[in-house]
DNA sequence: TTAATAAAAGATAAAAAACTCTTTTATTGA
DNA sequence: TCAATAAAAGAGTTTTTTATCTTTTATTAA
């Protein structure tokens, strides 16, 4: 469903902004723990959703990565088409560059109403209401 | 949300039924054409459903691929389990292991919908129905 | 103003996925 | 039986994704 990329990217939006929440901003090695993630890796992909703006950062002592009080309400909908763009959105799902209501894929229809409840899930989720449930332990981010 | 390599095997396998219908016998090169895939990658894929039984295939003059009657009721949800695995349909959408009912990730709940919505269309969409669709120039499977 | 800290940036490596080419095997029909 | 045909099998190559390592830049606080 999603690249192994965004599914870091998105466990480390929640946890960064449960730290936000609590007043903290967050090193990349505690996320990485955290999150069960390779730690540089999860480092470029910090910077990369730094750099488009869904996470801050501040280097230095007691630096770290937090998230501004309007990121918080970003939803995983805007970390996947950050990470791995709007092809799950919008792609034919049998690859098709063509494929439309005029000349429909045999699998169009059925995957245009699949596509659009992915969306409107992704869409109607905010990395602020995650990070509730993390706090509250009605939720979990790591591996093992 | 399927590999290219399982978009090719649907396109095949739905054109492969197709001929099959119509009482002929398909060979790569057609197929390659006929789904905008390339030859050789193709003949890889379709050697390893064929070793998996949901393809049949003859070598020799008038050889080629075709589809025996139980196969043209496979469903979607059949070959993408062959291809990809069933990690689409089982697996979390965070790539966590040990994400349960218990210990939930926290998309865990919105994603089981999703999933589920996901594996009955594909479950309930046959190779021989889209096959078809395709007869009648109701659906398409080339790129361009 | 300097030592310590932490992210940014750059370069490289490993693994997986996608794709290609060549040789072998099975089948046909002349 | 033999030449032609077509898939199977084997052995690569290329590209993309995932991951690691090293150096640089920014910030802080002593």
């Amino acid at each position: 469903m999603f690249s192994k990329t965004c599914e870091y990217a998105i466990r480390a939006m929640i946890f960064i902004a449960q730290k936000t929440k609590a007043g903290n901003r967050v090193g990349i090695k505690e996320i990485a723990k955290a999150t069960d993630a390779p730690e540089h890796f999860i480092a470029k992909i910090l910077q990369d959703l730094s750099r488009k703006g869904l996470v801050q950062s501040l280097k230095g002592p007691t630096g770290g990565f937090y998230v501004e009080d309007a990121s918080s309400m970003c939803s995983l909908a805007d970390i996947v088409k950050a990470i791995d763009g709007d092809k799950l959105f919008t792609g034919c799902g049998l690859g098709l560059k063509n494929c439309n209501e005029l000349k429909p894929c045999p699998i169009h229809i059925q995957f245009k109403k699949v596509r659009e409840s992915i969306y409107n899930m992704l869409e109607n989720a905010t990395i602020g209401e995650f990070s509730k449930q993390l706090e509250k332990n009605l939720a979990f981010l790591k591996r093992k």
